[in-house]
RNA sequence: GGGAGCAUAGCUCAGCUGGUUCAGAGCAUCUGCCUUACAAGCAGAGGGUCCGCGGUUCGAACCCGUGUGCUCCCA
């Protein structure tokens, strides 16, 4: 078999997933096992992978497969969410291509092309998921629209509806003028803006030539002031109780009114009040019974009542007014200001607050049993710290305003009569029912309910999502839900702790008396290099597919995690794809040398020189296995990973393969090659939950593999306690070599020139058993033991063994060594001190832990015989 | 304004319950190697007031206080 120079990702790529896939092993039915469950977070139906998916993605494929591996029953329920807002303004933008205007449009015509959209673009997002190898149960795919979790859905309202805790009422909500519908606070970003701060004056009422003059950032809202408020202790203002002054421009005579909300500090301390248009206004405004003029069309532009400037956008306002203040001498000066300003998560829009009748779902009674699941840690947070993040919203938590203008997604269950009389239920016929019941002589009159036009809020139906997927509405006793939940882990964002986490808490614990998941795993946000949260808007994001594509999914998985401690968040540059890459070459490389040695394989050969090499690397494995495993119950994947990364890379590949390689054309014991290959299936099985293709595709290149004999089914063995004299014989037999090494390097040997190793230590046994691959690692053509000093030669000391090298081509520098003797007899005479301080003082014998006094003495008595050691060797230069 | 977090090698970051096996990794740099798997590699090396100040402690990168700088979330 002729193998290629370097591992090829595209290839093993396709190759292996269709197996995995085609064999079942992403499939999952309920069994005698334990499950291990995770529902995907669904992404946006509109949106593409990007690297905060990488991200997110990688974690929870590297949980599945691990426990997979543990002898769970792994289910991952993959889905996506019907994003009401942004999928909407896909499909107009779509009929705007198509020469079509949404508002000649029916309802359902609309929704024809909306569905139609779903089904070529939709499921983009969910196939790409493949490329990065996520083993997904493709079989279970959910959407939030799809007919049974719709009946979910509005069975939901209905009930919470029933207890009251579902209502509609007009209040100050957030408007976005382009999508033209409600939002809800969560899905308003603050940003802050450079504004302008325009000080205008309003005339007083009766005073000739007295104004009053108040501060604002938004001049076009003027149009629909109905007082000037100031704090009733402010002397500046106290002389205008009582009076009115005018609206400029309109001339409309508005009251000055007194209330202690106002700053005095702020502006000139009088504010102009616009209650259609502020909340706080809003406020002042019920207080004092001001009269309320919505100067705003639904899409941005000024309305009738407004009077000026009717039908042109707020923005263009906004200049104009000034403009034409300035032209009338009303404006008295304008200043920079940075402010914080709303915008839509969606459309960017800036935001209007806008007074409106909504659906509204009260969640104070929610709230309660889902903060203390978190707070007792019945529900994990990882890592902690978001607790507070999460008790902080939930204790302050305000009505949610569920009600969407717009067409797609779960529309409101609500009818009204001509009176305006409300029916909630499941469906026409059933509100038809009640209000002939209700209302039988209006019934008779005008037999036919209009149903409320609004959508609900996508999250309102994403918080079931735990639940749903497992058909918790039509069978809430199934054998599904009860195997599958509550789902084990939960992995996202922290930026989705109050859109998602929070509300699927809640509808856990109000809808299945259960918690939706154990533990939530937040993970870092994907930044680039310059700090910069990855975002479509900046357009910073690389092109994911392309990544992989060009560089391997297991290189962009590596690159992420590697560089991913739990909750920190993590710089992505493309460079760093490239250790990826380099690590899947080095095992491919590996794996070539490996198999390599396969025809030169000699039964009746000896081993014995083997078997130091084999006893450590095993005692490495078991050490890192048992590491691994306490790192991934932290949820420290990235520890993990650096681990696993180190053992192969170091303890695998540049010790033990050089430690167990025969030299050149010779043979390799038969049970050596046996055991070189078993080891190396063990390291691709603790990778292969990072790294699943190149790790199965070296796996089926080590050994001809029966049907079924797949990693990414192989069970890890149970951990075994490593074997510690051989974990020390092996680091010592490093520092030997790499001492050597360096004695060579220092003395200008060529790697070609050989030499003589005498050694003179207590320990000979040792040596005998290390004597083979030492020679070979430092190229020496004799080691032996002598009592003596060798003279001649380089004098060196590891541990507090005494080593002697004599090299013919060597140009010994004396001087230097016995500098580097003295510097180090320095060395460890400070460190010796050090010691002797701590362990003459009381208070340290007294109050340390034994070990750490047992610990501290070895310390002592190592470092006293190795100056003795060193100190006998400078004596001889 | 309220809250959370971060500051460790030139860069990006690890360092969990305080104890020179605690000052680390990768990249970058320097030196020597085309050594029979790998130059996408091998063998070595250098490099740090662990942000400043104060405190607790026998002992502090780690705990507490404080200052400075930065990031994020909420209002």
């Amino acid at each position: 078999m002729e193998l290629s120079k370097n591992f090829q990702h595209n290839e093993a790529e396709q190759q292996w997933y269709a197996h995995w896939n085609n064999s079942g092993y992403f499939k999952s039915v309920p069994d005698d096992r334990p499950p291990y469950t995770i529902v995907i977070p669904p992404p946006n139906v509109t949106g593409v992978l990007h690297m905060g998916h990488a991200l997110n993605n990688s974690v929870q494929d590297i949980l599945i497969r691990r426990a997979k591996m543990m002898g769970y029953n792994t289910c991952w329920v993959p889905g996506t969410d019907h994003a009401s807002i942004a999928t909407e303004a896909k499909v107009v933008a779509m009929l705007r291509d198509m020469g079509i205007d949404k508002k000649t449009m029916p309802r359902d015509e609309f929704l024809k092309y909306a569905w139609e959209w779903k089904e070529k673009y939709g499921g983009i997002i969910l196939k790409q998921l493949e490329k990065l190898g996520c083993s997904i149960d493709w079989d279970r795919t959910a959407f939030t629209m799809d007919d049974d979790y719709y009946a979910a859905v509005i069975r939901v309202f209905i009930e919470l509806h029933e207890k009251g805790l579902i209502y509609r009422g007009v209040k100050m909500i957030n408007w976005d003028p382009k999508a033209k519908t409600a939002l809800s606070d969560e899905e308003v970003i603050h940003k802050q803006t450079n504004s302008k701060l325009y000080y205008v004056r309003y005339k007083i009422d009766g005073q000739a030539d007295e104004y009053i003059t108040i501060a604002t950032v938004r001049p076009e809202t003027i149009l629909g002031d109905t007082a000037v408020c100031v704090h009733p202790d402010d002397e500046r203002y106290t002389h205008l109780a009582g009076k009115f002054c005018f609206v400029p421009l309109l001339n409309r005579r508005i009251p000055i009114i007194f209330d202690e909300y106002i700053d005095k500090e702020f502006g000139t301390g009088a504010l102009k009040v616009t209650p259609a248009h502020d909340i706080n206004d809003y406020n002042l405004g019920l207080k004092h019974s001001l009269p309320v003029i919505d100067t705003l069309n639904e899409d941005g532009t000024m309305s009738e009542a407004a009077q000026l400037y009717v039908g042109q956008d707020r923005f263009a306002v906004r200049k104009k007014i000034v403009e034409d203040l300035k032209a009338v001498g009303n404006l008295v000066k304008e200043e920079d200001y940075t402010n914080q300003v709303g915008f839509s998560e969606r459309t960017d829009a800036v935001i209007e607050p806008r007074l409106s009748m909504q659906w509204w779902c009260n969640m104070q009674e929610l709230s309660k049993p889902a903060l203390a699941a978190v707070m007792d840690d019945e529900i994990e947070f990882h890592p902690a710290k978001f607790k507070n993040t999460y008790r902080h919203w939930m204790g302050n938590i305000k009505d949610w305003c569920i009600s969407r203008q717009l067409w797609w997604g779960h529309r409101i269950p609500a009818w009204y009569d001509t009176e305006g009389g409300l029916y909630v239920a499941a469906n026409s016929e059933a509100a038809h029912e009640q209000y002939k019941t209700k209302k039988p002589e209006l019934a008779a009159k005008n037999p036919i309910l209009k149903q409320d036009d609004d959508v609900l809020d996508t999250w309102f139906s994403s918080w079931l999502w735990p639940m749903q997927v497992f058909d918790w509405n039509a069978a809430p006793d199934n054998k599904e839900l009860s195997y599958y939940y509550p789902t084990n882990t939960l992995v996202t964002a922290p930026e989705i702790i109050f859109f998602w986490v929070a509300r699927m808490v809640m509808a856990g614990y109000e809808f299945m008396g259960k918690k939706p998941f154990d533990k939530v795993y937040f993970t870092g946000i994907v930044r680039d290099k310059q700090g910069r949260k990855m975002s479509k808007s900046l357009g910073n994001s690389p092109d994911l597919l392309q990544l992989i594509e060009e560089h391997g999914a297991d290189a962009v998985r590596f690159s992420v995690m590697i560089s991913s401690p739990a909750g920190n968040d993590l710089l992505f540059d493309e460079s760093q794809l490239d250790q990826g890459s380099f690590f899947c070459n080095k095992m491919w490389n590996a794996m070539k040398l490996v198999k390599g040695w396969e025809v030169r394989c000699d039964a009746t050969l000896d081993d014995k020189n083997a078997q130091f090499a084999i006893k450590w690397m095993d005692a490495r494995l078991a050490e890192v296995s048992a590491e691994v495993e306490e790192l991934m119950k932290d949820f420290r994947l990235s520890e993990g990973l650096k681990a696993i990364y180190s053992l192969i890379w170091n303890d695998f590949c540049s010790w033990y393969l050089e430690w167990v390689k025969p030299g050149m054309d010779q043979p390799i014991a038969a049970s050596v090659y046996e055991h070189t290959i078993t080891i190396y299936e063990r390291l691709l099985q603790l990778l292969h939950p990072y790294m699943p293709f190149v790790t199965e595709d070296i796996y089926h290149r080590l050994r001809e593999r029966a049907a079924g004999d797949d990693l990414v089914v192989k069970q890890l063995a149970a951990n075994v306690i490593p074997d510690a004299k051989m974990l020390k014989g092996g680091a010592l037999l490093q520092e030997l070599i790499t001492a050597i090494r360096d004695t060579r390097n220092k003395n200008r040997l060529k790697p070609k020139d050989t030499i003589k190793l005498w050694i003179q230590t207590p320990d000979e046994a040792y040596y005998n058993e290390v004597q083979d691959i030492l020679s070979r690692q430092i190229n020496a053509e004799q080691i032996g033991f002598t009592k003596e000093p060798v003279q001649g030669g380089i004098s060196i000391v590891v541990q507090t063994d005494k080593l002697y090298i004599e090299a013919a081509a060597a140009t010994i520098d004396v001087a230097a060594q016995k500098q580097e003797m003295q510097k180090e007899i320095v060395y460890l005479q400070g460190f010796l001190l050090s010691i002797d301080k701590k362990l003459g003082n009381e208070r340290f014998v007294a109050n340390a832990k034994p070990e750490v006094i047992e610990n501290e003495r070895k310390k002592y008595s190592d470092a006293q015989a190795k100056i003795k050691t060193l100190e006998e060797s400078l004596a001889l230069l």
